[in-house]
RNA sequence: GCCCCCAUCGACUAGCGGCCUAGGUCACCACCCUUUCAAGGUGGCUACACGGGUUCGAAUCCCGUUGGGGGCACCA
């Protein structure tokens, strides 16, 4: 039997990245196995539906690499399937008529329950289910209903979805099993909380796939972090890449708790992700990354900066902090200036050939000396008024591609404030 | 109130009865490297929620307690 799996947001809004856990874990178990995942929207209440979420998720679920086969599909489109089958199910006096609504008859006695990929046996007492509403009494297909008629109609074989389900599954099962059709394997994965053990949630921080992408995470690392959060093919393995996550993830060794999203191993993750760029590669995404955000710098002059901030960012959103002293002026703190030291260096650099780093450092280290002072009283009052701050790239390379001309003035300026 | 699920370091987790005086990673602390910040290196800090069983032996199995989460709609 062909693995079939599917991806079911809800077009409310900008895709959750808890919801993006899971689809990954769809998307992952589909692909491990030669099978096909489908991109649902579960469209059927018309009212919370937000503009263009759907074009959002599609370009969160590309941008991450997730991909869908087929077009994709909406839980609406099986509204006459569902209002066909209901009307069997009323004939097969499975359900009845309630108002005008359709309801479902739910067993009286005994258990539902199902064996969870993920969690084990589930068991609910047949006597907390009440004959559900399938059908509004203005025909619209409730979610409950809606949703299995859907996976039974596309042949979905998992399902693979949240923890916040577990108990909408004994009712998808009846209906299911009322319609005569095979029931899928149900796997419900845990969610994902912020640090204070609550859904996580703006107040957490990033939640939304295009605020973590704005923040200069780049994918890679997000999926790498996603899939391990909840997920561990072993004790052992943290960096694992998306061809080594298709080939090992399990169902089985998906945790039954919950994991709680942290912010510093994501940023941890993504630096050791981009370390590993190589300098092109590292150019191109930080390229790709301030267009993006309508960055209008020079092309060329951010290629020149990459290699000296690619040691030093853990996001590309740092960037600017980091460099922008090469694409704009700088207001160094007037405190941390010392008018001597900027003085001498202005002097000792003017004539400095060549203009590199190597040259550079060889003559600021030669002007420690013959200020008598240690290097670290040396360098601050230069980084700060060359780059306007105390943090910085290398001060050599810093210096090297901020230029002369610029160098000078920003060292003189500097020496005329110092205070 | 009723039902369901969950429970190992601050966090993600490994562990599926003896390999555990509980391992890895992030975070944190210290030191080293060092022009700042990072990165890197070395070392350190912390965990089996509690109480009963079962067993020669339990983090691992069973029961209970506590704590957390989810659900009980003509929402999804």
């Amino acid at each position: 039997m062909t693995v079939r799996v599917r991806m079911a947001p809800s077009p409310t809004g900008f895709l959750h990245i808890g919801g993006v856990r899971t689809f990954l874990f769809n998307w992952l178990y589909a692909r491990g196995h030669g099978g096909e995942c489908l991109l649902r929207i579960e469209n059927t209440d018309t009212s919370r539906e937000a503009a263009d979420s759907v074009g959002q998720i599609e370009e969160s679920l590309r941008w991450l690499g997730i991909d869908w086969d087929g077009e994709m599909r909406f839980q609406l489109d099986g509204a006459d399937r569902c209002r066909a089958e209901a009307a069997r199910l009323v004939a097969e006096d499975k359900a009845y008529e309630d108002d005008g609504a359709i309801r479902i008859r739910m067993p009286k006695e005994g258990v539902v329950a199902w064996d969870d990929a993920i969690k084990g046996r589930i068991e609910f007492p047949a006597d907390q289910l009440e004959d559900m509403v399938i059908l509004r009494s203005d025909g619209r297909p409730v979610y409950n209903y809606a949703s299995p008629v859907d996976d039974w109609v596309d042949g979905i074989t998992h399902v693979i979805r949240g923890d916040d389900h577990v108990s909408n599954t004994p009712k998808q099962i009846v209906v299911l099993q009322a319609l005569g059709a095979e029931l899928p394997v149900y796997a419900h994965a845990p969610n994902v909380f912020g640090e204070d053990g609550k859904k996580l949630s703006k107040r957490h921080g990033a939640v939304s796939v295009g605020e973590f992408r704005e923040a200069g995470y780049i994918a890679p690392a997000l999926m790498n972090f996603l899939a391990l959060l909840g997920w561990a093919p072993d004790g052992e393995t943290t960096i694992i890449s998306r061809d080594e996550l298709i080939e090992r993830f399990t169902l089985e060794r998906v945790g039954s708790s919950p994991a709680t999203f942290d912010y510093a191993k994501l940023d941890w993750m993504n630096g050791v992700y981009l370390r590993d760029l190589g300098r092109d590669a590292y150019a191109d995404a930080l390229l790709t990354f301030l267009l993006e955000q309508g960055s209008e710098w020079d092309e060329a002059r951010i290629r020149e900066a990459a290699p000296i901030v690619q040691e030093k960012i853990g996001r590309l959103g740092e960037f600017a902090d980091f460099v922008g002293f090469l694409f704009g002026d700088v207001a160094p703190d007037p405190a941390l200036l010392d008018e001597t030291v900027l003085t001498e260096a202005a002097t000792r650099l003017e004539t400095v050939e060549p203009w590199d780093a190597a040259t550079i450092e060889v003559e600021l280290k030669a002007l420690c000396e013959r200020l008598g002072a240690k290097p670290k009283t040396v360098f601050l009052p230069i980084r700060v008024a060359v780059t306007g701050s105390r943090i910085s790239p290398g001060l050599y390379e810093s210096i090297e591609l901020l230029g002369r001309d610029a160098t000078l003035a920003r060292l003189r300026h500097g020496a005329s404030i110092a205070g």
